[in-house]
DNA sequence: GTCTATAGGCAGATAGAC
DNA sequence: GTCTATCTGCCTATAGAC
């Protein structure tokens, strides 16, 4: 039986685990898996690392669970983009306004982060930033097909294609809008690639 | 008066701080500046941790070497490629080829590397990656520029944007091509990128 | 220039009390 | 679930002999 802890109502404090993921999330995406230490969350949160060990038993389990919340977030939220939107050039706009939202927070994506880091992750930890990467460009590739059959979209080439190109583009602005401290670099960027992909009309 | 240390003829064993600045390259390269140690550079070179700090005192001198270094090859490659071609999209192509090399090589380019670390780097560390990209995105747009003029290339917007466009586009290839183990997705993105910049002929 | 030896600190992780 | 205390190992860096 879930929730024996809970008390009446479900407006009480977020649980422990919880408020760890918060914040080691923040700690990958500006800092690196690399560059951020249990100590860290320790302080932030004002317990001690032992603590953070009977929630996330090491650092790889830890890494590991924000990968899949991370992803099963962003699937969400895809999801949610599908709801607002029929047209898919609105859909891939909306696919990149979740790009911007996390970037106006000074953050890297979480995978994309961790695919820089790649060669030095555990091997369960690799396994889940290929399928991120996978599920998104699947995505991407889907929405491109439909609307070149539809005729809202134009491009040469197989969606997959396309697909792999726009969503490395999305990660490499995103990438070098953090030193150069440029937003609006990587809007301009998005837009670009986007309207590349309008029908002659 | 320089190369006192030198007999005869310069044909001898590279010089230590050269080696250990390949070494490191690589390793910056394949695991981040946050992923490897002095240690690991000493093992390879079957040199001690001490004789490294005789070399590169702190590990910020050391990577600041590296990307003053890698600045400096990429400046020189540049230089090569304009003089192997005159032609805007050609220049282009040759660009997008130097990062192909790097690749095949397994490697991420250094300062897209550091670009993801870079919350964590020394400043002195910061103001050099930052340098980079804007050296790079400064050589693209003046290809671009002058392309447009000369109506090899055509595109809308500045040649500015377009530039970042592009840079950003080819890091995030690169990028994405190591965790998928696919250096032909990436062939084919920057393929992609450059052709839509192609004039209607 | 390279070595041995070591300092001083922080990393991830565990044992056991409460 | 959270604590104190501690372990072991690696990190960057330095001192001083050769």
């Amino acid at each position: 039986m879930k929730g024996e802890q809970m008390t009446k109502l479900d407006v009480q404090e977020p649980r422990t685990a919880t408020r760890i993921l918060d914040v080691a999330e923040r700690l990958v995406q500006v800092r690196g898996f690399n560059g951020f230490s249990y100590a860290n969350i320790a302080a932030e949160l004002q317990i001690t690392k032992a603590a953070l060990h009977y929630h996330f038993a090491s650092k790889a389990e830890l890494g590991k669970a924000l990968i899949e919340r991370y992803s099963t977030r962003f699937a969400e939220a895809l999801v949610d983009v599908e709801a607002q939107y029929t047209e898919a050039p609105l859909r891939l706009r909306g696919f990149a306004g979740l790009y911007i939202d996390v970037l106006k927070e000074r953050r890297m994506c979480l995978c994309g982060m961790m695919a820089a880091e790649y060669e030095t992750l555990p091997s369960s930890m690799q396994s889940a930033v290929v399928r991120y990467i996978r599920e998104n460009k699947s995505w991407l590739s889907d929405v491109l097909k439909r609307g070149k059959e539809q005729g809202s979209l134009a491009f040469e080439g197989s969606p997959d294609e396309v697909a792999s190109m726009i969503f490395g583009a999305l990660e490499g602005a995103m990438l070098m809008a953090r030193p150069l401290d440029d937003v609006s670099g990587f809007e301009s960027s998005a837009n670009r690639l986007l309207t590349g992909l309008r029908p002659v009309s």
